[in-house]
RNA sequence: CGGGGUAUAGCGCAGUCCGGUUAGCGCAUCUGGUUUGGGACCAGAGGGUCGCAGGUUCGAAUCCUGCUACCCCGACCA
């Protein structure tokens, strides 16, 4: 687990804070909780954000964006939801602030008070479906399929940097079907996009499931998760897909003529990842060295670095270098050359560690001389000296390599981290000691969930499609239970 | 909202118990020089109304009162 995120007793708050991805806190009160993402961060983002955009278009959606208010009114017309979201709502309540009588600052203009109070979206489903409510009319219009890259509000009681802040960035899509079977296809495809990408960009391992009824989306039908473990033992939703069913075709009264020219109501589904995902590629693979991107997402996937006495050495490699990058470049690679002369060579080098950049590669005079350079890789922090003229190829084999190796690394850390557990002592010792996932069987009552939770901390995080059936007996009251659910302390 | 803690330079801290020169240290910054194959070194410089408001005192970063903010743990959650 990467010190500089968890151990505040070290001080890496110099590197913290300047460089990486700072995704501190504002300040000042009034935005407590929110983040400011640094250009390094956001470009991981970014990246983030094309790949799964391809992903999402592949799949037949198309980007759409609605309003960021959404009117009070909206969120009671779907029970659930109302009751999920109300504790967490930024308001909006006036539109106008004036000078201030006494001549002291600014103050909000009482006249200016709104007739209807607006919330800042938590999420977008009720001024979506509002919406679709004029779009949809015929069988024809369907299917809907529509994402939206937004930021949201949620003023939740507690931040944790980067897993939860008050506002975040994410994506949220939202579909619309004419049948059942179309709409619960629609989200496990959905999910299985999201456990795609997870695995195979982020290199972290994911298990798919579905939430219990006390874990799953306020107005949800079903919703299907995808759960990671977070090098310190604790789970990490990654993303979630719901089958909304017709809960919000029916509180938003999105009706259509199907073939059989009859009325029904639309089947929906929604599913979302968020600005989450930095804080988990940061949790999964950082080390002390601070981060290790896997190459699929690193905004810089080589950084080279010249070591040099004076100009003339410095023209020699630069050179040797620029045609390097250009070659790399061509086999379609991301590279910087950090030629700055206001750092030194060692500083660089601790400086792209930290950055998580895969490759680094070194030239010097010695390297000049005889037509090698030093290679770097980041997650296994090893060096080799290669011929200049096998870089590329063995750069572009090294992308593969450490994308791998890293998956590899942390799919056997979970493999490590998750036990079965057969009694309620085992469950408590491995809970408290070892952390990880704990596979157990459960009565399926949600008093039970509660109560477990209550003792020891630990929620069902998923309910794994892949596991087999079984028969045992609660970990907690004894009674039958024919599959095991996996539990986990979580963020 | 409950429990605990903290507030002193850009960042991290010491000093507060036991009031007393001009408030220190490390990192960062700037200047000059020497350096450059793993976070350079030497010399010098700049940077503070000690969270805010009162009070006690000849004298307050230090003691007292009130306030505010932030952090950690919990309830809540992507």
């Amino acid at each position: 687990m990467a010190k500089f995120l968890t151990n505040r007793e070290e001080n890496y708050s110099q590197w913290y804070n300047d460089l990486v991805i700072k995704a501190d806190m504002a300040e000042n009160s009034a935005v407590r909780g929110c983040m400011v993402i640094k250009p390094y961060g956001y470009a991981i983002w970014e990246k983030i954000q094309a790949e799964l955009d391809k992903m999402f278009k592949a799949t037949g959606h198309v980007n759409a964006y609605f309003p960021l208010f959404i009117p009070k009114s909206f969120f009671s017309r779907e029970a659930a939801h109302v009751e999920g979201f109300a504790k967490e709502c930024a308001v909006v309540t006036h539109y106008r602030l004036k000078n201030s009588p006494d001549g002291k600052g600014i103050v909000v203009d009482p006249e200016a008070k709104l007739e209807e109070e607006l919330i800042v979206r938590p999420t977008s489903e009720t001024i979506i479906w509002n919406t679709y409510k004029d779009w949809i009319h015929s069988y024809r219009d369907l299917p809907l399929l529509i994402n939206q890259w937004a930021n949201v509000v949620r003023w939740e009681m507690r931040t944790r940097l980067f897993l939860r802040t008050t506002e975040f960035l994410w994506q949220e899509g939202h579909t619309a079907h004419a049948t059942r079977e179309e709409a619960q296809e629609e989200a496990l495809k959905m999910l299985n996009v999201y456990a795609d990408f997870v695995e195979n960009f982020m290199a972290v391992p994911v298990t798919k499931g579905v939430k219990t009824e006390s874990e799953k989306f306020a107005g949800a039908i079903d919703t299907y998760t995808i759960e990671m473990l977070m090098q310190d033992g604790k789970a990490l939703q990654g993303g979630t897909s719901h089958f909304l069913g017709q809960n919000f075709a029916k509180a938003f009264d999105v009706q259509f003529t199907n073939r059989e020219g009859k009325l029904d109501y639309v089947w929906a589904t929604s599913w979302g990842v968020t600005t989450r995902l930095i804080g988990a590629l940061i949790m999964a693979h950082g080390d002390n060295n601070g981060l290790v991107l896997p190459p699929k997402l690193a905004p810089i996937q080589v950084v080279i670095i010249p070591i040099y006495k004076g100009n003339e050495q410095l023209d020699t490699i630069s050179s040797i270098a620029l045609d390097l990058k250009a070659q790399m470049e061509e086999a379609g690679l991301t590279v910087k050359y950090d030629n700055r002369d206001t750092q030194k060579p060692g500083f660089k080098f601790a400086e792209y560690e930290l950055k998580g950049v895969p490759v680094r590669l070194a030239i010097g005079p010695r390297d000049a001389q005889e037509g090698t350079v030093e290679v770097a890789r980041r997650d296994t922090l090893t060096k080799e000296t290669i011929r200049k003229e096998e870089v590329v190829q063995h750069v572009k084999a090294l992308m593969n390599d450490i994308q791998q190796n890293i998956f590899r690394k942390a799919a056997e850390f979970r493999k490590m981290k998750t036990y079965k557990a057969d009694t309620w002592e085992e469950f408590i010792d491995i809970i408290e000691n070892r952390g990880g996932f704990v596979m157990a069987h459960w009565d399926g009552t949600p008093e039970t969930e509660e109560e477990i939770k209550n003792l020891t901390k630990a929620t069902i995080r998923a309910i794994p499609f892949d596991t087999q059936d079984e028969e045992g007996t609660c970990i907690l009251t004894g009674k039958p239970s024919h599959r095991r659910v996996m539990f986990a302390r979580a963020y």
